[in-house]
DNA sequence: TATGAATGAGCCTTCATTCAT
DNA sequence: AATGAATGAAGGCTCATTCAT
C-alpha cells in the first residue's frame, strides 16, 4: 500500500517532468517547476529523485519507451504490406510532428546528451530499438515479394529514421515549410529506391 | 581607430563563445566561461553584448554563416556533374560529423531555439540559405542532363539537409554505427531516386 | 514487555549517535545518519527523541556516564599508594588518548556547548564528577603519607583534568609530537609538586 | 585603489565572520549570518572567498595570528624574570578567558579540525608556534639563573599550553569553578616543579 | 512501535547583470 | 573601452520535523 504510493508520486513525478521539459527545455527548467507542475513540494521530488540527473535519466527513459511503444502500435496495422508501410511511415512521421511531449523531450535532451555521459546510452539504445523495429517491420514484407536491399540492412532503418528526424527539426524552426504529403511522398519513394528486384534465383 | 578595436574585441568574444559553446553546451556555459576564454573582464563582455541573450543571437549567426561558407566552397569544385555532386555530398557530410565548432553551437542552440523565438529565424534562414544553395547547385546540373525531380524542387533540397542532420544525431549519439561509405552511397541512391528521365519534349 | 523494548530501541539509536558523532562530528551528522547506524528509520528516531537536540543531550549523558565510568575503575587497582597514583594517571591519559567513541563525543560536543544552553550544565556536572572522583581517589592517600596540597583542595583535581584535556588537544592536531610517557612522567612531577610535606603536628 | 578595496573587503569579511563565529559557532553560522554581519551581500562574499571551507581557513590563520601577537606582547614586558614570568603566564590565561573573539573562534574551530584535513595543519602550525613562543621566552631566563628543566625542553611548553587551554574548557562550561588567582598560582608552582636547580659545574 | 512519504525552511553556490572608476 | 566589485534572484540540495498508516 505505502509501496505503491510511492510508485505513483514517482511516476506523476516523472510525467510533470515531461510535460515541463517539454514546455520549456532542460536549460530554463527547474526542480521547482517539476515540483510545481506536479502539485508536490521541492522536497518531494528530492525524496524520489536524489539529484536532477537522476530524475532527467528516468524522464529519458520513459519518454522513449513511450515513443518506441506507440511506433511499435503502427507497424502492426495489417493489410497489403505496401500499404501496412504507407501507414507506418505515416504515423512515424506523425509521432514526430505532432509534437507530443514525449518526442519533445527526446528532441531537446539529444542536445544535452553531446556533454551529459549517462544521458548518451540511452538515446543510443533507443536508436537502436527504433533501427531493429523498422527492420523487423519492413525486411520480411519487401524480400517476400522478391525485393532485396541495396543498402546494408543494418543501415536502411537509419537511413530512415534519420530523415525523419532531420526533417522534423526543419518543421520545428519553421513549420510551414514542409506539408505532410509531400515528405510521406518523398519517404515512400526513397523507401523504394532503397530496394530492387532480386534476381530469380 | 577605436571604433576597429570595438569591432575586434566583439569579434574575439564571439569567437570564443562559439570555442565555449561547442565544448560545453550552452546549458553549461556561463558568460564567466566566455570572458575566461576571450582574456577579458565580464564586464567587457557586457560592454559588447549587454545580454547573454544578444550575444547568443549574434554566435548564432556567425555559426550559421561560417556553416554556409564552408559548404558553399563544396559545390565550386567542377568536373562531370556526377562527380561533383558526389563530392558535394561528401563534403557536407564531412562538415557534419568533423564536429567543427561552428556544427557543434549549431546543432546544440536548435534545442534552445524550440523555446526561444529570437534563435528560432535564425536557424529557420539558416536552412533556407541552405536549401536554397543545394537546389542551385543540383537542379541546373540534373536538368542539363534530361532528369527531373520527382518532388517539388523546394522540397528535393530539404529532403536531402535533414537526411544529413538526422543521420549526424545518431552517429554523434552513437559514433560507431554508421560509416562515412554507407552513408554517402545511400544518400547517392536517394539523390537519383529522386530524378526520373524526363519524357522527350 | 513493550515497554522493555522500547528501552532498547532507545539505547540503541544513543549507541548509533555515538558512533556516528564520533565519526563524523556534530556539524556533519544528520538524523538520517544516526537513524542508518541504528538500522531503523528516521521517523522511529523521532518516536523516541522528539527532537535532534533531546538526543543529543541523551548522548552526551551517555558519553559521560560511559567515561566516568571507566576511570572509575582506574583508581580501584590497589597497590602501593604511588604506583596506584601512577597507574591512575596512565589510564586517564589513555581513555583520552585512545580515541575511544565516547571520549570523541565529549570532544566535540564541548564546541556545541559553547552555544547550548542544555549542553553546558551537563558538561559542567560531568567535570565536577570527574573531579570528584580525583579528589576522592588521591587525597586520602597523598594525607595518609604525611602529605597536603599546596593549593585548594578543590582546585587540584581541576588541574590535573585540565592538564590532560588540553594536551589531548594538542595531540588531536598533531599525534607525533608528545610521547606517551613524556607526558606521564611529567604530569607525575606536577602531581608532585602540588603537595608538600605537612609539618609535624 | 580598486585593488585595495578588495583587500579592504576581503578583510572586513573575515573580521564579520570571527565576530558571528565566536557568537554562533561554526555549526550555526550560515554565510548569509556572516554578510550580514559584515554588511554585505551573500553573493559579495562568495566574490572574496569562492567557497565557506576557504573563508573559514582565512578565518582561522587569521584568528590564529592574532592570538599568536597578542601573547607575543606579554613576554616583553621586562623587569625582574620571576615577575616577567608571572605576568606572562597571567597575560597568557587573560587571552583566553577574556573569550575574545579570536580565541572563541580558535576553540570552535579546534573541534571541527577533527574532521577537516585543512584545518587540522593550520592548528597545528598555531600549537607549535604557541609553544616555540613560550619556550623563547620562559628558557633563556630561567636558565641564566641556573635552573635547568625537569622535562624535554620541547615537551615543557606543550605543558603549560594543554594546562592552560583545558582550564579553560572547564571555566567555558562553568565560570565560577575556578578563579584567576588560583589558576595562576597552581600555575607557577607548576611552573616551578618543571626545573630544577643545575648541579654546579 | 515503527515506517515511508512529504514538507518547507534554509544552506551553499552560480550567474546574469549593474555600476563606479 | 574595460575592469573589478557587488548585487540579488534562482538553483540544486540537505535536513529536522510532521503525519497518516
Amino acid at each position: 500500500m505505502r509501496y505503491k504510493k510511492s510508485e505513483i508520486s514517482s511516476a506523476q513525478i516523472v510525467q510533470a517532468a515531461i510535460r515541463v521539459l517539454a514546455r520549456q527545455g532542460y536549460a530554463r527548467t527547474s526542480l521547482m517547476d517539476i515540483a510545481r507542475e506536479a502539485g508536490m513540494s521541492k522536497g518531494a521530488v528530492h525524496y524520489h529523485f536524489p539529484t536532477k540527473e537522476s530524475l532527467i535519466q528516468v524522464v529519458l527513459e520513459t519518454a522513449c519507451d513511450a515513443v518506441a511503444k506507440r511506433t511499435l502500435d503502427a507497424w502492426k496495422s495489417g493489410g497489403n504490406p505496401f500499404e501496412a508501410i504507407h501507414s507506418s511511415l505515416l504515423e512515424l512521421w506523425r509521432v514526430r510532428t505532432e509534437k507530443n511531449d514525449e518526442a519533445s523531450v527526446i528532441a531537446d535532451l539529444l542536445a544535452q546528451s553531446q556533454y551529459d555521459d549517462v544521458l548518451r546510452p540511452k538515446l543510443a539504445a533507443y536508436y537502436r530499438y527504433a533501427a531493429a523495429q523498422v527492420e523487423e517491420a519492413i525486411m520480411p514484407t519487401l524480400t517476400e515479394v522478391g525485393l532485396r536491399p541495396r543498402v546494408p540492412a543494418a543501415v536502411l532503418p537509419r537511413i530512415l529514421l534519420g530523415l525523419l528526424d532531420g526533417l522534423v527539426m526543419q518543421i520545428f524552426v519553421e513549420p510551414e515549410v514542409l506539408s505532410e504529403s509531400d515528405v510521406v511522398s518523398a519517404i515512400e519513394i526513397i523507401a523504394q529506391s532503397m530496394f530492387e528486384m532480386a534476381p530469380p534465383s
